[in-house]
DNA sequence: CGTTGACTTGACGGAAGTCAAAAGGTGTGG
DNA sequence: CCACACCTTTTGACTTCCGTCAAGTCAACG
């Protein structure tokens, strides 16, 4: 069965057969489906289990009370819900299914026990957690830093590296199920400026975005227009790494 | 000695007795002092050691290419620079001392060691990297979905509360050595109308600003004024917790 | 074929940016 | 102790990017 927590935290170092069965047992025990919209954990809610994304698409969001919704990150393939769930009391924020999703659906205590060993896989998951915060950091300075054009760019080209990471990006094409207005919520924009600033990246030649797939034309374009710098993905050089795996993004980074 | 990391993880958990002294040798090994404006890691630098903020202001920031930088959190006494050594290669980005800051420096190593074993210590600094997290979170909302007076409200409500929690705070008046220059670059805005916003906040009689101080007039005010929500601070809630330490805060959250 | 949700486009308004100049502090050295 | 340089803050006039409101197109679907 694909992993793609493992793929992902192979970006960091490689693993021990035993530690990569682990893993693999891990996203196999119990799995849960979500429908679009539907919420896969709410703000306030106490969770006991954690949450690994295994397919679709899904996003941190928050809700302000006029009711404007401002999402904060997007989850993909492999990333971790609510790693944060043994030490922190409540969710602080809710994670919504964009598309169905399916999450393996881990018990707390048993992510408690694998953060006890200081095994190469606990350095993973800190590893997965500090690259988490870096994205984050990114996405403060879009939004304070960058214009409209630049931010969608960025969103776009950031997607695009983290899916070729998960193997999930033949072609420059990704899936982007989102729709202008989720993207505005994501981007800090309104739908209408979102609609605006599209239709210049698409005459401009850098995507085509049709049928909840985004291909990107002119990867160094984007990149470009992004102002795009991968350091905060964190990603083992080829020169380093030189695993198959690793070698995914080599071009784009 | 004054501890302010101590008092800063005693918001997660009470330490028995050893652990207690564990964290007061780990930051009274060595210190280090850098002058205002003084890099304490750049962007790049592969770090060996850990810092950790015991006086002073510091703040984590980016340059982009043309130049404009953005300050994505400041850091206060208590605060861990860069907790992400051991799995990071290098850092994606710097940190600068706005005032002159002390900090206790502490080898990689030690820390590792201190995360193997699953303490309520090593809990406690997964509690602060996942707060801070949350506090990075907080900042995109700022960002996109509240406009110049919110947005600044907002860092200083939060600032006030973070200092209350290192019992720095006395009278709801904090240092605040920024200059509106460097305001501008945490809030993403422009220095001009960071004037513009804090000459507003001033005629609401809800802040003073002058001399390096920050002087919260009215509390509520600004709370409302910022929108302010403390849930992704992840207090202790006094009625848990019911120890002084934990209690500093009540009134504000 | 009417309803619904997503996308598109235009006209207008407003929050924040830009440019520029003046006023107010602060530290240094003659 | 004044003079000078330098930085920070303040203010005004103008511009621009993005938001708001509104209407219109298009495709999917029962």
């Amino acid at each position: 069965m694909r992993n793609p927590l493992r793929l992902k935290l192979e970006q960091y170092a490689g693993f021990e057969e035993r530690e990569g069965r682990r893993l693999d047992e891990l996203v196999a025990q119990r799995t849960q489906v979500f429908a679009p919209k539907q919420d896969i954990l709410t703000e306030g809610e106490k969770v006991k289990e954690i949450h690994i994304v295994l397919s679709g698409l899904a996003a941190r969001y928050k809700l302000l009370d006029e009711g404007e919704r401002q999402i904060m990150a997007f989850l993909i393939p492999g990333d971790i819900c609510d790693l944060e769930v043994f030490v922190l009391e409540e969710m602080d924020h809710g994670i919504s299914a964009m598309t169905e999703t399916v999450c393996a659906v881990v018990p707390a205590e048993t992510i408690k026990g694998l953060l006890t060993e200081m095994s190469c896989l606990t350095q993973a998951l800190w590893w997965s957690t500090m690259t988490d915060s870096a994205v984050l950091r990114e996405r403060i300075i879009d939004h304070g830093r960058r214009d409209a054009r630049e931010r969608i760019a960025h969103l776009f080209y950031e997607l695009l590296v983290r899916y070729r990471i998960i193997d999930e990006a033949k072609d420059n094409s990704i899936p982007f199920p989102l729709t202008q207005e989720e993207l505005a919520d994501s981007t800090g924009l309104t739908p209408v400026h979102v609609n605006r600033t599209l239709k210049q990246l698409r005459e401009d030649r850098l995507i085509e975005l049709k049928g909840r797939v985004l291909k990107v034309l002119d990867p160094q374009g984007l990149r470009r227009a992004a102002r795009f710098n991968p350091n905060y993905l964190h990603l083992r050089k080829a020169e380093e790494g030189l695993r198959g795996e690793a070698d995914r993004v080599k071009d784009l980074v």
